[in-house]
DNA sequence: GCTTGACTTCGAGTCGGCTCGAACTCCTAA
DNA sequence: TTAGGAGTTCGAGCCGACTCGAAGTCAAGC
């Protein structure tokens, strides 16, 4: 039983990962994948699907805002061995904070958005139903639309 | 009964807000605000109390990614008056929606990343516990780290 | 009268993460 | 044998939102 592990070239991993062709080689470059990526005789990349399920991962630490630096640095120890497991459990659980402070942002802005879109929305409702307004022309919350 | 309202300089302007003066300059360069800034003699800007209110509301449209663009359009149609109403609550309201997109990437990519640090956090106390680990050195899950 | 410190303008620089284009090499199929 | 298409390398360019620095003005306090 010889299975041989098949190989995916550079447009394939695009087509899997949505990154484009320029980015895989970019991150190549940048060293962000876990070990060396083969090539054919002609010199083109084969990757294979651990390659592409670690993008996979790599894709959600970047949606997610971590830098280039700290996914190289992440992958970095992972390369040195299970010696480094808590040192990646470190760099993970600070990424995991920044991204649970960054939702709380975005949750508190987004209160102030939903807050200002019913703002409007009640504030057309009425000008549609009764065309007068009496509070004059410029009523906008704290004079601030 | 004759009210004055106060004026802020920059400086303190600065200080109610977070924002830098540098960046206050480049708001007010970038039309970010609803009126004219006021200069004293000597030319120094002259804040208002609703400059502050608005630099609040624009921080959290910011933070929430709203590119300056869409303020400046924004802030635009409110100076138009009353009859721009729409258009504002319909600017809102795509925002909005990014955000709440935003908002759910970044709890995808938060749902993987808190499996992984589960992983390490398994994987160290098991670790700890007994020393003799069955499955061989290296098993990280699916062999990405 | 001199320093201090907050302000002014202007234009240039920074940063991260791509993104693009030029010029080239291969392989395949008609 | 020639055209197409997918790949290669390299270096430059782009974008948005600041960020900085130089050089100058002004008012108040010592």
């Amino acid at each position: 039983m010889t299975t041989t592990t098949p190989r995916l070239s550079i447009g394939e991993v695009s087509e899997r990962t949505g990154l484009t062709t320029h980015t895989l080689r970019f991150y190549e470059q940048e060293q962000l994948l876990v070990d060396p990526v083969e090539r054919d005789s002609a010199g083109r990349r084969l990757f294979t699907e651990q390659d592409v399920e670690w993008l996979r991962v790599c894709t959600k630490l970047r949606s997610s805002g971590m830098p280039l630096p700290d996914i190289r640095r992440y992958v970095e120890l992972f390369r040195e061995g299970p010696q480094t497991v808590q040192a990646r459990f470190d760099l993970l659980r600070a990424h995991q904070e920044r991204v649970r402070a960054q939702v709380a942002e975005l949750q508190s802005a987004l209160d102030v958005i939903d807050h200002k879109v019913d703002f409007y929305a009640r504030r057309m409702a009425a000008g549609t139903a009764e065309t007068l307004w009496r509070n004059g022309p410029e009523c906008d919350e704290s004079a601030n639309g």
